[in-house]
DNA sequence: CTGTTAGCGCTTTCAA
DNA sequence: TTGAAAGCGCTAACAG
């Protein structure tokens, strides 16, 4: 007599008996009270708020074809980079029917490559990935999955469908011009968490200063450790005692360059006269250290915001715009690496 | 001809009719290889390659009646609080067969309401909230659904479901005695983004205060602005302001008590000579910061990781822990309270 | 404006 | 070990 199966939950099915109507007459007033008489629409609601019934959101996305998941891998949450960006593309799917769903691979490509296949199984609206660097099998599954899919944060050749960010490499080039010009000549880099983005800056730097004929291996401190402040005091004792001549430090990520100042102020060493610091990223604790420090600004949250965008825009069919943009970023130039009068 | 609906992919349907087996032989090999004999295993597997057959996770939810999602709703992720939670869930739910799908409210009660609605709609196999202050209706809906639920970061009466967190009020007394303890008398309060734990912090911080004799309502800097170390800046002059004789102040962040450390450096104010500064949480960059600053450490990662084996343990059917479960606080004293010479 | 019928893609049930 | 039939909760398609 009891029903076979079911979850004992109310469904679409038990309101349109109770209401005395069909179950479509349900789901359309669902979707669209006002193609449902007035008269009706009161008795189904009715009869909702007494079932309490709450509508399967998986067993209409089966029914319907359409899912209004956005799916978002970042590699870390702890990041404020990624934090920004999700922002971005919260503030702009909240106008939207979509709903993001969060996934955090944690720096591992293997758990990317899990996250993906779980992501492409669920039929998401679209995929947002972090960096270009997911593993051939991937790719292979979102090209053939028909899914819109953006890649953040960086720049590059072959997206595998669009791509928001910058380079990495340019902007690391423009940290070494940037210390050059203001007379630093002894110029080392701390580098945490060495992901591919990591890695591009710190390629950036060798080909600069290289070009500068000013390259030292010495002057290089990186770990796979995570990115912490106290960690970038390790790194600049580090730095120091490979060569005590070093005269500015370009840090991968804001977090070491605040822990140099630390260990800079715990030694007594001045900033910007003895060390000149530059950070990435220009989170919002740059500009109120003291002395304010100099840092890349990125566009972390327009990131976010013109990659769900893309993505509207992809599917309702009316996406022109090149494959990949270039969001650029800018130096901050602050008191850190204030060597010059000007 | 062609099927009157369907997406185009290709279905375990598909893949039966290839192997020349039957659909359900396809299902079951998915879920249980040691359940199909090898032969007929090696052909489906081939007939999955060939077809790029990826199973549609919500098909099998609404077939089974069993959602492998574990929701969690953050009211930012930016806070580095709930990155640490998160990750704590993240690492525990990682070796089950569970995914986490996280959602951002943006300390918005509204949107809280909205999100678990869809949630619920989803029928996941566990919920994770912050906070207690959820609305009425979002306790109804949760308190009929039947789906496991933990409230986290706070303690309290009358949980939903399961709670775990630990008193605000009453780490912010703990901070109080340690302020009165080192000597220091004139202690203000500055808070950002006053969310009810914020509130609590306050609360806890008058009620200390006025029981010492001590409280005075100009040694008080609020404000809705979200938490930055600009922020704390700002407030520190604000406060000085309002009270130029203030000794030590009580940030309910660690954001603001480094901001606050970088005006008392630009002002050349002594710390903890002239100014005694506690922040609230413990991030990694307290420790490090010069003078290393005094924080209320919290256990953010345990209650993620607790969150989860509770859940499971629910699932599994095997709960019999109190519903309701404090996992303390530490007070980390550093030299930005050394008044004393101890 | 409303309803009937036939799926969506998968799994349970029951049988062989 | 394998399969056929029925059904999960909902909606598209086509009527009326």
């Amino acid at each position: 007599m009891a029903k076979r199966r079911g979850s004992g939950r109310s469904t679409i099915n038990d309101v349109a008996v109770h209401a005395k109507v069909g179950a479509i007459t349900v789901s359309r007033m669902l979707r669209d009270p006002s193609k449902v008489s007035p008269k009706l629409r009161e008795r189904i609601e009715e009869s909702i708020r007494l079932l309490k019934y709450v509508p399967d959101s998986k067993a209409r996305a089966l029914a319907s074809g359409q899912n209004d998941v956005i799916g978002v891998l970042v590699p870390s949450l702890s990041n404020n980079v990624f934090a920004d960006i999700l922002r971005g593309i919260h503030d702009t799917v909240h106008e939207t029917p979509y709903q993001v769903q969060i996934a955090n691979t944690r720096y591992s490509t293997e758990e990317e490559d899990r996250l993906i296949s779980l992501f492409v199984g669920q039929r998401p609206a679209a995929l947002i990935l972090s960096g270009r660097d997911q593993s051939k099998n991937a790719r292979a599954l979102l090209e053939d999955s028909n899914i819109p899919v953006v890649q953040i944060v960086e720049t590059g050749a072959d997206p595998i469908d669009m791509m928001i960010g910058f380079s990495h490499e340019d902007a690391a080039v423009s940290v070494i011009d940037h210390l050059f010009e203001q007379g630093y000549r002894k110029i080392a880099f701390a580098g945490a968490r060495m992901d591919p983005r990591m890695e591009r800056r710190l390629s950036g730097f060798r080909t600069r200063l290289k070009a500068l004929d000013l390259y030292d291996s010495r002057r290089e401190a990186t770990t796979q450790k995570s990115s912490s402040v106290s960690l970038g005091r390790t790194l600049f004792r580090q730095l120091h005692e490979q060569d005590p001549q070093i005269d500015a430090v370009f840090c991968g990520n804001d977090d070491l360059a605040l822990g140099i100042l630390f260990e800079c102020q715990a030694q007594q060493i001045n900033v910007p006269e003895k060390i000149g610091i530059v950070g990435f990223n220009d989170l919002e604790m740059m500009s109120a250290a003291v002395p304010s420090l100099t840092s890349v600004r990125t566009s972390r949250y327009e990131i976010g915001e013109q990659a769900v965008s893309s993505i509207l825009r992809r599917i309702k069919g009316n996406f022109t715009g090149p494959k990949v943009v270039d969001v650029g970023f800018e130096l901050m130039r602050r008191n850190s690496t204030k060597l010059k009068k000007s």
